[in-house]
DNA sequence: CCGAATTGATTTACATAGTC
DNA sequence: GACTATGTAAATCAATTCGG
C-alpha cells in the first residue's frame, strides 16, 4: 500500500512548524542544533547534494523504509568541548519530544527522533527521523535559506530563528504582549527589567528585536517590522505592554519560486523512490 | 469657565561601570 | 570585547494650578 504523503502548501507546513516550535520553548540549545542539523540535511537534499557525500564522512543521512537514519559527530552539535553527558542529555530529551502535524487532511504526531545512540569514544551519534517528519522538515527548509540556517546554528540564542518561525506565513499584523513574547522566545520573564521590576524596553529592543530583525532582513523570505503597543494607545508616553509585528515578505529571498521546478523535481524523485519501496 | 503655564510622572536615549 | 546592570538627563504627556 502506497503511503500518501501530505501534499500541502509550504505555508501551512510552516505554520504547523511555528505551532509546534512554540511549544518547545524549553528546548536546550543543543537539542535545537540537532533539529537544525536535520533541517540542514533536508536543504542539502533539496539542492541536490547527495546526502552520502554531504559534509565529509562523519555525517550521513540515509533513507530507509520508514525512517531516515542519521549519523553525525558530536562536534556538529556541541561546539565547545565534548562532554558526552551533555550530548546524551540532549538526545534523551529530544527523543522525548513530539512533533504534531495538522492540516485539512490529516493529523499525526511523531517523535522528533528515535533510537538515539552515542558511541562512546568515537564521538559518533546516530538516530532516526521518521519519513513523515522528514517531509515536513524538507518543506520547511524550502523557505529557509542555507545561509541563514548556518547563522541560526551559530547563534547561541536563536532568536532570529524563532522570529522567523513566528512570522512565516503570517499575513496580518500580530500583537504580542511583552510577557508572551519573552515566553515564546524562551527569555526568562524577569530579564530585561531593572532592579525595581520595571521593563527596560530599550534593552529588549537593542538585544533581541533589532538583531533578530537585522538577521532576517538580510536573507530570509519572511521578516518583520514592529511598533510598540502601549497601555494607552493615545498616549505616546504610556507604558509599553507589547509589540505589534508586521510581517514582511521578501520574495527576492524565496528561492522556491525561482527554482521551484527544479526543487519539485528533486523532491518528487525521492517520493517516487519511496513509493516504489512501499509498493 | 477656559486656556495657558507649571508640576509631576514615566519612558527613552545615552552614558558609565562592572562581569565573564 | 560582548554583555549586563544601573544611573542620569532629555523628552513628553497628564494632571493641576493659575490668571483672566
Amino acid at each position: 500500500m502506497k503511503k500518501k504523503l501530505p501534499i500541502t502548501k509550504n505555508k501551512d507546513v510552516v505554520v504547523s512548524w511555528v505551532y509546534t516550535w512554540s511549544k518547545q520553548q524549553d528546548m536546550s540549545i543543543h537539542e535545537q542544533r540537532i533539529v537544525l542539523r536535520i533541517l540542514e540535511a533536508c536543504q542539502a537534499e533539496l539542492k541536490g547534494v547527495k546526502l552520502k557525500d554531504y559534509a565529509g564522512t562523519k555525517r550521513k543521512f540515509e533513507h530507509g523504509l520508514w525512517d531516515v537514519d542519521a549519523q553525525m559527530h558530536v562536534s556538529d552539535v556541541i561546539f565547545s568541548g565534548r562532554d558526552y553527558n551533555e550530548i546524551i542529555a540532549a538526545l534523551d530529551s529530544l527523543a522525548g519530544r513530539f512533533f504534531t502535524y495538522e492540516d485539512d487532511e490529516e493529523w499525526w504526531k511523531c517523535g522528533f527522533i528515535s533510537n538515539p545512540k552515542y558511541k562512546k569514544r568515537t564521538g559518533i551519534i546516530t538516530f532516526r527521523v521518521s519519513n513523515d517528519l522528514w517531509d515536513v522538515f524538507t518543506k520547511f527548509a524550502k523557505g529557509y535559506r542555507e545561509f541563514e540556517l548556518n547563522k541560526a546554528l551559530a547563534l547561541p540564542t536563536g532568536y532570529s530563528l524563532r522570529f522567523y518561525m513566528l512570522m512565516s506565513g503570517q499575513v496580518y499584523p500580530l500583537d504580542i504582549s511583552l510577557e508572551n513574547l519573552k515566553d515564546r522566545l524562551g527569555i526568562p520573564a524577569d530579564k530585561y527589567k531593572d532592579k525595581n521590576g520595571k521593563d527596560r524596553i530599550d534593552h529588549f529592543e537593542e538585544r533581541v528585536l533589532k538583531p533578530a530583525k537585522a538577521a532576517l532582513d538580510e536573507s530570509c523570505p519572511y521578516t518583520f517590522n514592529y511598533v510598540k503597543v502601549r497601555e494607552n494607545p493615545n498616549n505616546k508616553r504610556s507604558k509599553v505592554t507589547g509589540f505589534r509585528f508586521y510581517p514582511v515578505y521578501q520574495p527576492q529571498f524565496r528561492d522556491e519560486e525561482l527554482e521551484g521546478k527544479e526543487l519539485q523535481a528533486k523532491v518528487t524523485a525521492r517520493y517516487q523512490i519511496d513509493s516504489h519501496v512501499y509498493e
